[in-house]
DNA sequence: CTATATTACTAACACGCGTTACTAACGCGT
DNA sequence: ACGCGTTAGTAACGCGTGTTAGTAATATAG
């Protein structure tokens, strides 16, 4: 029974009707008047042949793939230990299903071929696009507005048309960094979750100075490293740090990812968390309660953000336009062991 | 300069020759003959016009949609927090761009809606399909093997016709509990990576019960837990295996996830790792060197198996029938902190 | 110089569906 | 009987491409 390619013909065959009339009840068009009997006559053929609608055909004709685009610009070495891109694939899917719609998912690296989005988009492989880290010096970016392509960022660009959504960086380093100085700490290290062209990364670290500011902390350049993405480069920044010489009571570090790797790098030059060394970390991933210790960091809403994102998307789709172009998700703090609040009796929660 | 809709026609018109040709020329046809000036003209239009076919009705027509499909099988709490999905996704992807193809991605929870993927087989939108997580209760599947559609299973399917690529896992765990048993240890907890509906975690339990047999130690189904898939059913776990009032003095863990939790519960019972209990874990994620302590696991060749499974699918896309249905791949042991080998001056390496 | 093969292309159909414009039948009031 | 609106349905075109069968021009063979 293999090759058995049922078209909207066949149904139509068999309800004793022209195919026409199949298309007009299968997709329940609006404002167009079928008999009750007819109408279930097709929809029982359509059943009984198993009919599912070709979808190239349909996209042809409609014009619509019905296929949501998610890119995400990363370089290959970030990808495989990227935990946030379940969540957002987690909330993706779900929201996308909910639409009768399918994602096409696609990684692209940043040094090279950084158009393969316009293709999805002049291919009109997919109807919309959520672009997950953006880099302001993408050109390819521009022509998606001009043609006024729907397009979601996970992200922010600044100063840009875009609709995008995102978390507040900023406020949420601020918060970590504020934590630690409440508890005392005057000398402060940071390492940041990438290089500063991501503006995540520079929004963070700026959120961090302002902390220091707001304390009336003098910021110190030779406190902070940059690491990138994955606990290797937090691992080595820490110990980089630590072997300077430099004179710290604690740090925060940007990324509960690259926290991991500083984690270990301080213990290994035999210093106690968070007794000689307090950590705060970002992102809360979902084993940042199980390691040890449990790492003190802050919460992004990551399933929720993506959540939000694609239903903007749909908006879109939809002809909308949603005068808010910028979402700014909030953050939360989540104390556990590795400021060392419990120790003073700060914050005894969780 | 918005709605600019480049067709083939278009190019034709502008190289001064037919569409056919141009078809011709772009799909660099075999057998064809065309003059080289001709060619060239038509390459030159098409790279002033910014031509790019459309997806739609290049599928139609041609009969393949240059898609396949990633089709995980897994309950919605799983996908947040499972890293190894990012490895797959990276390998890939690499191997998907490599064939100028793209990849869909559709998770699909085991309780409800088995058969999307049929739909997206039906809907011809994919030519194959990749399916991680097979169960062997879906009857869906079988609709796959009876129109012969390109299918590879990222993990096993034992007895079945399909073609598979997985890891061996009763090799990966016999070697787990295999270097417990060579530490000295005779009483060995069990924690599963998930339900013994899973093959793979199945297997793994066998690996572990295989080794005792090897080594002449009595399997005792008390020490066995079975946990889901993520840290807190490994805390859990751990948990209720240390309140048992179990004696055991080491621990085979089947999932590095699951052990990070194993790793928190075990410190809060004022257990020290290794000394007081010996872990080893299965997996081999890409922090567990980072966590504390290191933790002594089973590395798994995840990008590699997700390229070998696309290169395997590529092959039965084009028509061949490799005879090889089942590619089993090894493992290697890691050994670091958490099982205590170091402490007694065994495999003291990495 | 004619018959045939080769080269370089094109006309026209097919893919399966959405959709517009149109028709046939029917009911209803006058 | 006629006109008119409404209901129920259909014929036919278009979406943009791949591909087969065919043609005109040129080269080759006899």
């Amino acid at each position: 029974m293999a090759v058995n390619r049922v078209t909207s013909q066949d149904v139509a065959d068999r309800a004793g009707v022209s195919r026409t009339t199949v298309s007009l009840v299968l997709n329940n068009v609006p404002g167009i008047q079928i008999s009750d009997t007819t109408r279930q006559r097709v929809l029982q053929a359509a059943e009984e042949l198993n009919y599912v609608p070709d979808a190239a055909a349909q996209a042809l004709a409609s014009r619509q793939s019905q296929v949501i685009g998610l890119v995400l610009i990363r370089t290959p070495d970030q990808i495989a230990s990227d935990i946030f891109l379940t969540q957002t694939l987690d909330g993706l899917i779900k929201s996308v299903h909910k639409a009768g719609m399918r994602l096409l998912i696609d990684i692209i690296d940043p040094e090279h071929q950084e158009e393969t989005y316009l293709h999805l988009m002049r291919a009109k492989r997919i109807d919309g696009i959520i672009l997950s880290g953006p880099r302001s010096n993408d050109e390819s970016l521009n022509a998606l507005l001009d043609v006024d392509f729907p397009t979601v960022l996970l992200g922010q660009l600044p100063g840009s048309q875009f609709y995008s959504v995102d978390v507040d960086n900023r406020a949420a380093a601020h918060n970590a960094a504020t934590h630690l100085l409440n508890l005392g700490h005057r000398r402060i290290a940071c390492i940041t979750n990438a290089p500063l062209s991501y503006t995540a990364a520079n929004d963070r670290l700026s959120g961090y100075r302002q902390a220091l500011e707001t304390a009336g902390v003098p910021f110190d350049p030779p406190l902070v490293r940059f690491a990138e993405f994955d606990p290797e480069s937090g691992y080595e920044q820490m110990n980089n740090l630590l072997e300077s010489g430099s004179d710290f009571s604690a740090a925060f570090v940007a990324s509960d990812l690259v926290a991991y790797g500083a984690i270990a790098a301080t213990r290994e030059h035999g210093l106690r968390i968070p007794e000689d060394m307090a950590l705060v970390g970002l992102d809360d991933l979902p084993f940042s309660r199980f390691i040890s210790p449990p790492l003190t960091t802050i919460r992004l809403p990551a399933i929720e953000l993506a959540r939000i994102a694609t239903d903007l998307l749909f908006r879109l789709l939809q002809g909308e336009q949603p005068e808010q172009k910028q979402i700014i998700l909030g953050t939360e703090l989540v104390v556990r062991d590795s400021c060392g609040a419990k120790l003073h009796g700060y914050a005894p929660h969780q």
